[in-house]
DNA sequence: TTGTATGCGTTATCAT
DNA sequence: ATGATAACGCATACAA
């Protein structure tokens, strides 16, 4: 049952006071040179680096801004400098709170070394990311983060051109463009699997996202069959689903599944909340996890430690690769280091009651 | 137990070729008219307004573009128009979810109209708004979206002189700052409340965040206590808490509520996803949902949905919020529409198992 | 420590 | 339809 209280109500056009306040006209450094009794330069330099001016200048400016309310112009310093403080990340989803905490350790650094962040949404294409590629590389961004790790060869090309430092976060690439930050999708998987046969389980199912144009569900396949390979498990194909995001996929995954003729008795969900929709479907049904069937997730999402009974996962490093990834990348921004970096963040197994 | 496979290899600095490509040498409008043939005003009438130079020229632009890797300049071209093509926003968090629906529609929109959005953390604090404020206006942003409704007088000040649009979308201000995009917190709380009684509860709790500091919170106990009165229950102070946000508080909360002298039949958690984290406990110690206690959650995220029960809750159009927020933005920044304009976009009750 | 001249890459404006 | 010129507001490089 749905009970609407839809209302809108556009209000009469009110027009802006416009004679209320200064408003409009944007003061400049010149404005506030004139009232400090200076040149612009020193305003300049006083606004950039205090220590570069006498104190007694430097307490005339600050009044001067204050008073003319000055906003100072990036624009035109970036134009002049060439150099920003924007940097831009490129992510594939924003209503998935999967890349929530990257962007916000990524948010934080940047934040706390005074850059700014200009962020786009790809949704999974290549396509997309040039086009952000190229948005991001117009506004002159000082640096890029992008989490896909397969781009087009124009992208590659005008990042190249470009000249500007860029982490990738998506996976651990064999050739990355620059710098990589992350975690290997491969091992991950593996890890899971063979964790799951040294708890005694041996017919363990992988539901994985879609794999055409995923790098990474396709890493984590590969470390799934590495596993059951590396114990003398024969691969079922069977046993290897791959669905689309979402809780109700994780619940149609497990049906399929358990209602199968050779059912499994361990499902890894290697992927987003199928894991969660499955426990869910299990409740629902009264299906027994772990006994009637074992889950195991891919991400150390919030719920999974509080439903019943709390679900066995890996702990990926997001929020740390969205703060090592914007230190790596401010380091070459700002001349501290030169050269690429790669760095494997690793990862924990989290073992609880559904496995 | 926690397994740990933490592995790092900074790998030797490897120089980036220096020689390689055309890497470095920004190519300017100059580049590409020169190479055209043609003066650099042509250019940039073909890159803006193609209809403005003759079919032949553009293609010739177009070619010497693509030859040279032309990738534009928006500071110059901002700081010469006066105008950019950048929306800023501020919303208090960036790892809560909650947000995520609004950010992705703002997005969606924006990039349709060929913006980009720039995007910061306020962390709940109105001086973290105003320092975000400040920053954005630097940038030049055409147009600026905020969550908060309360801000500083420095930051209003800013933002009055500044003479850019914007839109608040937090919740349904008394005397907005300029445009509003919301729904009423009040009246959503006022209607849960409500419905709670339609199905016979009597004995209703309320559980919201902190109200300190919080407008929305507040507005949503106000709510809670005017449907009370509406009805002529009596407000039991014992039954209206305050708790931080995350599944733990929701879980705690409930026990101390049930555990009380006089618990209740019905608990209201307004905010975040505490009604999960209840449900949950509930689970767990086996109190019966919604016999023992029924529960109700204040937004529709997807767990609420697929938990057992189901939890009632309220369906806020914080998607919604987001596209139309960006589209009565850009209707302003593109001179589409003048004066000012309110919105209230309403919100559902969902009726499901646990209540 | 402070000031002067010049240029950053683009667009507005006016001219042709 | 196209071009010449002059800003846009600031920072670099040098001079004082």
């Amino acid at each position: 049952m749905v009970v609407s209280f839809p209302v809108m109500f556009p209000s009469p056009s009110v027009a802006m006071p416009d004679d209320a306040g200064a408003q409009g006209a944007a003061t400049r450094m010149r404005d506030v040179a004139q009232r400090a009794g200076v040149s612009p330069m020193t305003v300049s330099r006083a606004l950039r680096d205090p220590s570069k001016v006498s104190p007694a200048v430097l307490r005339l400016v600050e009044e001067a801004v204050r008073a003319v309310g000055y906003v100072p112009n990036r624009l035109a310093g970036g134009l002049s400098s060439m150099r920003t403080n924007v940097v831009g990340m490129v992510v594939p989803s924003l209503d998935n709170s999967l890349y929530s905490p990257t962007i916000q350790g990524v948010s934080a650094v940047l934040h706390a070394a005074g850059y700014q962040l200009m962020i786009g949404e790809c949704g999974h294409s290549p396509q997309g990311e040039e086009a952000l590629v190229a948005a991001f590389l117009a506004q002159r961004v000082a640096g890029l983060m992008l989490h896909g790790v397969h781009h087009t060869e124009a992208a590659a090309a005008m990042l190249r051109r470009a000249g500007i430092p860029v982490v990738e976060t998506g996976s651990l690439s064999a050739k990355p463009l620059d710098m990589v930050v992350s975690y290997s999708n491969e091992a991950a998987a593996q890890a899971m699997t063979l964790h799951l046969h040294r708890l005694g389980y041996r017919r363990i199912a992988c539901v994985t996202l879609p794999s055409a144009g995923n790098e990474r569900s396709r890493d984590r396949q590969r470390g799934y069959r590495a596993a059951l390979a590396s114990v003398g498990l024969e691969a079922d194909p069977a046993l290897l689903m791959e669905m689309p995001p979402g809780l109700a996929s994780g619940a149609e995954a497990v049906v399929r599944l358990l209602q199968s003729p050779a059912p499994p008795d361990a499902v890894f969900f290697a992927g987003d909340v199928l894991a969660a929709g499955a426990l869910f479907e299990c409740q629902r049904r009264g299906w027994a996890v772990p006994t009637r069937v074992a889950l195991a997730a891919f991400d150390d999402i919030d719920i999974l430690r509080h439903v019943v009974p709390p679900v066995s996962t890996l702990r990926l490093p997001r929020a740390e690769i969205g703060r090592r990834g914007a230190e790596v990348l401010l380091d070459r921004i700002e001349g501290r280091a030169a050269g690429t970096v790669a760095v494997d963040l690793g990862f924990e197994i989290v073992q609880r009651g559904s496995t």
